[in-house]
RNA sequence: GCGCCCUUCGUCUAUCGGUUAGGACGACAGCCUUUCACGUUGUAAAGACGGGUUCGAUUCCCGUAGGGCGCGCCA
């Protein structure tokens, strides 16, 4: 039996969990998941200047949202820089790496001039093989080294990805990366070579954006005699232009798509399916998902993020999702949304009742909980409503004069239940000979201001006999 | 500029060299119907381009074009 699997998911803080980073640690727990492995956590956090608490607390925030768990204690790579720093000395102890004094105006000039040859930036190795003289008098200027990677400097560097395939650099074109810092800090690319080996990474999934990465870590690997993990270069999510991800379009944190009211199984079913395919089925359980899931689907291609298949499957998702349990997430949205704290106020036993049995009608016709919290105003708005511009419509053009004939026979009714009151208003509609609907629009109008609705029959019996004939007599 | 990657309906995708190129979203049309939805039936809609290889290419190879990513003492 072999070695269960391990994987991770490693943002760095930067900014809020975005939705390619979701992907990305969907991918991860569902290998691991299917695998029976784990997912580790891993924040990388080295750019002191750029990372945040609130990009931590935002990240680990999306991740619960997305129902996505990480095994043990979440690894800060930060806290592992005295480790990272050993590894550098030890490389440089086994000649796999050299202390480097080019100053960043050396560095500058070889930019400026592999720029006017029309190359690209390399480092030119001049530090390479200096004699212990050459380090003294530059130590002696003053200068502090960086340690960089003695890396190969023929031949041609490997990498075997899952996803892409077999992907070869010649070394030729790759320098010799910074391994330390002048200041003693260890760069990303040795940190997350590091961490990875340390924290026994058997499979790397991540973004294409870090194929060159690859090739690059590779070498650290094999400088210092690890096992290289398997890696996953996902392509990446572009905006529906075709573009980069940008604010300008999905570049969202999953809490906005929370925001959104969008379901966390909807999008994630939505992500899998972006760059995953699995016949047909466009539809997954969670459980599904999991034993379905393979690295051989995954395709190459980017794939753009398509807003309007999001919210097709989300209202699949509604639809099939039970009453109290979207009961239960409608409540847990509220303080996410705008307009949400006020009725979450208002939201006591009688109206979460009346809620969930208007439920069946609410869900079928929203796409997000948004849609479905909107919705069902009509189920706690305070009387006389407020008629949006069509209800006004219905009850100006003859809508009144259809309110006030009905309503005797409303008021006659006295087992308050959708059958009798259909039968009631269609008793009306024989006698006088006007279609069902000439009748229903004025009472929808009135019950609930608006000229959509659920069945009408099941607003009255949900708003309730009292409340009924007021808002029609308000109207009428 | 250099390196790497990508390219099937508008979008997400299926296709083990031989298919009327399939499904889903979206669009459009019909049905259902008290509205809107849901559901249901149907229609339109694709192999970037040019060369090869092959009896036969969407599929394999090369080139072109287009797109993406990377090229820091950032991650």
């Amino acid at each position: 039996m072999p070695d269960p699997i391990v994987t991770r998911f490693a943002p760095s803080p930067t900014g809020f969990l975005h939705i390619g980073g979701g992907r990305t640690a969907l991918f991860n727990w569902l290998l691991a998941k299917k695998l029976g492995g784990k997912m580790l956590l891993r924040i990388e956090d080295t750019d002191r200047a750029r990372s945040t608490k609130e990009a931590i607390d935002a990240i680990l925030d999306g991740l619960h949202w997305l129902g996505l768990s990480w095994d043990g204690e979440v690894v800060y790579q930060f806290a592992r820089a005295a480790r990272h720093r050993e590894v550098a000395e030890d490389m440089l102890a086994k000649g796999k790496a050299y202390h480097c004094y080019a100053t960043p105006e050396e560095l500058e000039a070889m930019r400026e001039e592999a720029k006017a040859q029309g190359k690209p930036m390399r480092y030119d190795g001049r530090w390479r093989d200096r004699s212990e003289a050459d380090r003294q008098e530059a130590a002696a200027r003053g200068l502090k080294p960086v340690i960089r990677l003695k890396a190969p400097q023929t031949g041609e560097t490997v990498v075997e990805d899952l996803v892409q395939g077999r992907v070869t650099w010649a070394n030729e074109n790759l320098d010799d990366l910074v391994l330390l810092r002048s200041d003693g800090t260890p760069t990303y690319m040795l940190a997350v070579v590091v961490d990875d080996h340390d924290m026994a990474v058997t499979h790397i999934i991540r973004g294409d954006d870090h194929l060159t990465n690859a090739a690059r870590q590779t070498q650290i690997y094999e400088a210092n005699g690890w096992k290289v993990p398997a890696m996953a270069h996902i392509p990446l999510i572009h905006g529906a232009d075709g573009a980069k991800l940008s604010k300008r379009h999905g570049a969202l944190g999953v809490d906005a798509y929370r925001a959104l009211g969008y379901l966390p199984a909807a999008l994630r079913n939505y992500l899998v399916r972006l760059g995953w395919s699995f016949g047909d089925q466009e539809i997954f359980s969670t459980e599904e998902m999991i034993a379905a899931f393979d690295l051989k689907n995954v395709g190459r291609s980017p794939a753009r993020f398509d807003f309007a298949k999001l919210e097709n499957i989300n209202g699949h998702y509604m639809r099939h999702t039970p009453d109290a349990e979207l009961m239960a997430a409608i409540e847990q949205v509220l303080p996410h949304i705008e307009g949400g704290p006020d009725i979450a106020a208002r939201l006591d036993g009688g109206l979460r009742a009346k809620w969930l049995e208007a439920m069946p009608g609410l869900k079928e016709r929203a796409k997000t909980l948004v849609e479905l919290i909107d919705g069902a105003k009509f189920l706690y708005a305070s009387r006389p409503l407020a008629l949006d511009d069509k209800a006004c419509d219905i009850l100006d053009k003859g809508g009144r004069a259809v309110l006030k004939a009905l309503l005797p026979r409303l008021e006659a009714v006295t087992q308050w239940d959708a059958a009798t009151l259909e039968a009631a208003v269609r008793a009306e509609s024989e006698a006088t000979g006007q279609k069902l609907g000439m009748l229903a629009q004025p009472l929808r109008a009135a019950l609930t201001g608006r000229s959509t609705s659920p069945g009408i029959f099941d607003v009255f019996a949900v708003i309730g006999r009292e409340e009924s004939l007021a808002r029609i007599r308000d109207q009428a």
